[in-house]
DNA sequence: GTCTATAAAATGATAGAC
DNA sequence: GTCTATCATTTTATAGAC
């Protein structure tokens, strides 16, 4: 052989995983990943299809990550026969999601940047590398657990969305920089708590309907 | 006069309001915004100073409209003698945030997409352009006002700050299409109850503290 | 104040030699 | 499987004529 291997799906992963943690999101592209691997930009075709497909290989690495994460800091989360008891696992998945935002925000952001692509589209061809979402899949599905136990109910989807949207909604304000030079204080754990004494029961029980505008 | 005046600030911008309405936020650039006023891109220059520039002044007129928004929508909460009626003004906020993020998603977005401008910096003599945030800067305090009147303190930052990072979040993961194709269902009105149970009294007083892993 | 013309720079992707 | 070479496209922004 005249040009010996030097790549693999691995490696080129790897060195996409490594550019966006150093540059950002914003660097992921076909020619700083050939330049951090010392290889040409076509020569990464033969390993991802698309550009497209590289981040959605990003994305499902991300997600699996994350998901790793909150179980170890869910097993963590003390169990004693107290009422709080069961607010236990989901302070701490919350708290273990703020810091895998904050430590890796770019890997974080692949999780939720990628949907996007489905837009854009430039090529029919990647839509084949996009479908594997399995790791997202389960990560909803741990989310859906630890929020039932908090609220008694099995398939709380609306608790769900509800914790899930502050949590995503404070991590991206806050890479932002939307929060001001005071920085978000103590905001994030006032939320939490706000979120696990307001959401103990569904809907359908507890308070009265409060008037609302329709949606 | 060879070339008559045909432009002027507020036709480039509200040319570019049209283009983002209908187009999304990606397709605004100099030339999207010229081709629309049948002018040469060249012509913008003379009455914006950059893209950057055009930008801010898009995400001022964004904070200017939603606040007139809830503005309205606060003025047309009920106000009762019932213990629920301290909620009201919030409730009425958070479903007009909703509303006008959902009719107007690009012009919504130039709201939290413009201050990572500050990080592009391609030209230095454009952030003069990017200094003036005064709607966005009244955006907040009306927030900070209506929470309080929710929770009792004057400058409750920390429930605020829970507040808004739902409402974005949960706008934000609708719009990327994360919530999956049974769509978020009740979540939002979930969320917003849940907070305003929750966020009643500030977290110096009530609930005994709950152990929560460092942040 | 608008125009023509052009600079300067990125990017993703492909064909074909070796 | 990597290489060379190149295409095709897009973009912001400026200089100078009128």
């Amino acid at each position: 052989m005249v040009y010996p291997s030097k790549l693999s799906r691995e490696r080129v992963v790897s060195a996409a995983l490594f550019l966006i943690r150093e540059q950002g999101v914003d660097a992921l592209g076909m020619r700083a990943v050939a330049l951090r691997l010392a290889v040409r930009p076509s020569s990464l075709y033969k390993h991802v299809v698309d550009l497209a497909g590289l981040q959605s290989l990003l994305a499902e690495h991300a997600a699996g990550e994350l998901l790793a994460a909150m179980d170890v800091a869910i097993a963590r989360a003390p169990r004693s026969a107290s009422v709080e008891a069961p607010k236990m696992p989901m302070l701490f998945m919350a708290n273990e999601y703020l810091r895998f935002a904050r430590e890796q925000p770019a890997l974080y952001a692949m999780l939720t940047t990628q949907s996007s692509l489905m837009q854009t589209a430039r090529s029919t061809a990647s839509l084949s590398a996009a479908i594997p979402q399995e790791a997202r899949a389960a990560l909803w599905q741990r989310l859906l657990q630890v929020v039932g136990e908090l609220t008694g109910a099995a398939d709380d989807t609306d608790a769900a969305v509800a914790l899930w949207a502050f949590l995503h909604g404070f991590i991206t304000l806050e890479r932002a920089g939307l929060f001001g030079s005071t920085g978000p204080k103590g905001g994030f754990a006032r939320g939490v708590k706000a979120m696990a004494a307001g959401l103990r029961r569904p809907a359908s029980g507890g308070h009265p309907a409060i008037d609302m505008p329709a949606s």
